[in-house]
RNA sequence: GGCGCUAUCGUCUAAGGGUUAGGACGGAGCCCUCUCAAGGCUCAAAUACGGGUUCGAAUCCCGUUAGCGCUACCA
């Protein structure tokens, strides 16, 4: 267990180029429940420096996503902070005048090379069987001489000056040391031709600035970080604690978690975006639930822990370092370990919405009546719209009249069911029980076993064969709609035999 | 190709030298039962391969293989 001297400072730091990803709350989950765990502090930062992958509504999408998930940040966009401004754009003449630091102790160098010439030679190298990259062609310029062109207003980059041999040992709490050969490494870019630096390079001054602890960030970075801390060196700063979490990968093609939305082969959904997962009816402590067991356990055993239970007992010792394979089928389970966990009353007043959003005018009151009769069939909230349709609509949706039919049954049987129980129901009290024990005495006396009159009767009523238990529905259904029903499967049954 | 990471049931994982290799999802079966669920019980299912080190290896070391990631004036 590390329990860090200097305060805890981590961050979440996105670039805004897309919907919120479930690699991203991932990320953004485990700097949240170390921060809260080490009662430090969780700050967001945009990190925004790709005009290109811009993307105007990808902030909103990431606000919305760590609000519902409940992730709050202490600094950051719509929170403010001390080491403000958190938004990589409005700092760009910090990083200029780091960016000059660095020219003037001669760790960068300005490159005027142009992306054609870039490409040719990295194509070149690569023909010659050598590693693709840069050939460091600028390095060798007079700075002064550099400097005169750069005023004069010639286009160019600025790189950074790696050292050409030797080794970097670096460390990380996951994965333990790795070395590279700085051989290897490229002189990276560090700030473009248009005065906007590189992610490596804001990324790098951000986190010293904002005196960030521990950098908590996905596995796919971890070929940057001799560059980084190459970096942290050439400025004279300590790096952070390094810590690269496993990779969220596909549940089919075992790459990357995708980014696009796919489908099973049964043309199911598969959402990948946390937007998308709030719209379908995943609850957020499901997500939050599932997300932490994406590369972290407590132990042999336990694994339903609300959110103050995992802040509890996260700690970055019981993180994986290899990588995880997405189990829809798993998020399913939680979920429905949650619906079913929450209250009537609460249940009901977050399915509302979800029912209304199907098209479905229903009041407060019926989802209520109607909340209990569900909360086992449900795996997310917006299963209600199908699971509880029958149960909000005037008529029925077609259905086969042969399904009014029990397997043992014939047609005559069930018409004869569904003529008993028709009047039956305008004789009986309408509530589940006196439903019940006036039914099966009609069973009885029809000499059939209860189930096989149950089940023309629920056909009729439920317009389908798997449904909620009868009697309760029954009684939800009122008595008129039950004999309506009821009437119109008799006509459907006399057709039908016809 | 180069570099890096990773390797326990199909999947998520536990077991940081000595266990009948444990749990969960999914699967199968049984129970409950008016259907469907939910719930309960049971079963099948794993240490990638090869070498070491050790009295003893899933666990430590090396190699092989495989998978993934990175290899941009994207992050």
């Amino acid at each position: 267990m590390t329990t860090p001297l200097k305060p805890v400072r981590v961050r979440y730091a996105p670039s805004p180029t897309g919907d919120f990803h479930v690699g991203g709350a991932r990320t953004a989950l485990f700097n949240y429940l170390f921060a809260r765990h080490h009662r430090g502090s969780f700050i967001l930062r945009i990190e925004d420096t790709d005009q290109k992958r811009y993307n105007p509504q990808a902030l909103a999408w990431l606000l919305n996503g760590l609000r519902y998930l409940g992730l709050d940040w202490d600094e950051g966009p719509e929170a403010g902070g001390d080491y403000g401004p958190y938004v990589q754009t409005q700092r760009i003449e910090v990083y200029r005048r780091h960016c000059g630091r660095l020219l003037d102790a001669g760790a960068a160098y300005r490159c005027f090379c142009t992306p054609e010439r870039l490409e040719a030679v990295s194509k070149e190298l690569q023909r010659k069987g050598l590693n693709p990259g840069y050939d460091r062609l600028c390095r060798n310029l007079d700075p002064e001489e550099a400097a005169r062109r750069a005023a004069a207003g010639e286009p160019h980059t600025v790189r950074f000056k790696l050292p050409l041999d030797g080794e970097i040992a670096v460390h990380d709490v996951i994965r333990g040391d790795i070395t590279f050969q700085n051989a290897n490494l490229q002189d990276a870019v560090l700030m473009k031709s248009d005065g906007i630096p590189t992610y490596h390079m804001a990324n790098v001054i951000d986190d010293h600035l904002m005196e960030i602890s521990h950098i908590l960030r996905g596995d796919e970075w971890v070929n940057s970080l001799p560059l980084h801390i190459h970096l942290y060196t050439a400025f004279g700063w300590e790096p952070p604690v390094m810590a690269h979490l496993p990779l969220i990968l596909n549940p089919t093609g075992k790459g990357k978690m995708s980014k696009r939305e796919d489908r099973a082969p049964d043309g199911r959904k598969l959402p990948v975006f946390v937007r998308t997962f709030e719209e379908m009816g995943y609850l957020p402590e499901a997500m939050i639930n599932y997300l932490a067991l994406l590369g972290w356990s407590y132990d042999d055993k336990t694994e339903i822990m609300g959110h103050d239970e995992l802040i509890e007992r996260f700690s970055l010792d019981r993180v994986n370092a290899s990588p995880a394979v997405w189990n829809y089928d798993k998020l399913d389970h939680l979920n429905g370990h949650y619906i079913r966990q929450l209250p009537v009353e609460e249940l009901a007043e977050r399915l509302l919405p979800f029912a209304r959003a199907a098209g479905f005018q229903v009041e407060r009151e019926k989802m209520l009546q109607v909340t209990p009769l569900i909360r086992e069939r449900i795996t997310t909230l917006g299963d209600v719209a199908t699971v509880a349709n029958f149960l909000f609509m005037d008529e029925l949706p077609p259905y086969d009249a042969s399904e009014l039919i029990p397997q043992k049954g014939n047609a005559a049987m069930a018409l004869a069911a569904l003529q008993r129980a028709g009047k039956a129901l305008d004789a009986a009290a309408f509530t589940r029980e006196a439903l019940e024990v006036r039914l099966r005495d009609e069973a009885n006396a029809m000499g059939v076993k209860a189930g096989q009159m149950f089940q023309p009767i629920r056909v009729a009523v439920c317009g389908r064969k798997a449904a909620p238990p009868l009697f309760e529905t029954m009684e939800v259904l009122g008595r008129a709609t039950c004999l309506k029903r009821i009437g119109q499967a008799i006509h459907k049954l006399a057709e039908h035999a016809v």
